[in-house]
DNA sequence: TCATTAAATTGTT
DNA sequence: AACAATTTAATGA
């Protein structure tokens, strides 16, 4: 079918929009801006699809175009524990292509997403001769280690409302996830997922915080009308609304 | 373009 | 976990 062959090339393809939504390409020459977009490769990937696995060697380094990822541990042995989230514009596993070792963690997709991937060689070359791109690595890797102690201090808060400000902080992250504008779409079902409670739980979270007026719940996502009071959440002195 | 129907998401218990 | 209410997406005239 025509049809079929036109979803293909489409899902191969980035399109202008998609491309400026990668936030690494800005500082590169261009000749090295040319190599990369074209060694850049695209795929989506179902609900509950695996992007890289615990233990799998890595071959490329992966950005998310668009939809949602998580990150978590193996459920097999130890409880499932999420990480963090991916959202669209983000960047990963820059930390293990730099040291080609193999993956420590799953990435799977909480729903259909576009994922794109920079192959090895091509991550590699950009190290070895652009500035500009090891630049925003180091920036990267910086972010994210602030990211993942702030998982670590979310994983340990008990109260619920808190729980949910803080990932959602997380989720609109300027610096690491630049394709998340004031709205993100994420249903009260991937987000209850995201941050391990339950789904009527969250419910009630997001109902509270848009009732302070940190956020603006929509059908299939929400706004963020005050991101400071998300991320200062549970903090000394801002008191989640519930008291 | 509009009306109808199905599917997805939300709000509640 | 189950239910009804609401919103969006899809379909066809």
């Amino acid at each position: 079918m025509n049809s079929y062959t036109r979803l293909r090339q489409s899902a191969r393809e980035l399109n202008q929009d998609e491309i400026a939504l990668i936030p690494w390409l800005a500082g590169l020459s261009p000749p090295e801006h040319e190599r990369a977009i074209a060694a850049l490769v695209v795929s989506e990937v179902a609900p509950g699809d695996c992007i890289c696995r615990i233990g799998r060697q890595v071959t490329y380094w992966f950005g998310l175009i668009d939809g949602l990822l998580k990150m978590s541990n193996d459920g097999s042995s130890a409880p499932a524990l999420t990480f963090t989230g991916v959202a669209p514009g983000g960047w990963f596993g820059e930390g293990t292509a730099i040291k080609r070792e193999s993956y420590r963690y799953n990435v799977l997709a909480l729903r259909k997403s576009r994922v794109t991937g920079l192959p090895l060689e091509t991550f590699h070359w950009l190290l070895d001769n652009s500035i500009g791109f090891n630049r925003f690595i180091m920036n990267q890797l910086n972010e994210r280690l602030g990211q993942f102690i702030a998982a670590r201090e979310i994983d340990r808060i008990s109260d619920p409302d808190v729980k949910v400000a803080r990932s959602l902080a997380n989720l609109f992250h300027p610096v690491l996830f630049p394709g998340v504008g004031s709205v993100l779409r994420i249903t009260q079902q991937e987000l209850a997922y995201l941050v391990g409670l339950s789904r009527q739980r969250v419910n009630e979270a997001l109902s509270q915080w848009e009732l302070a007026g940190a956020i603006r719940v929509e059908y299939g996502g929400l706004r963020v009308l005050d991101l400071e009071l998300l991320r200062c959440a549970g903090q000394d002195r801002v008191e989640p609304p519930r008291g």
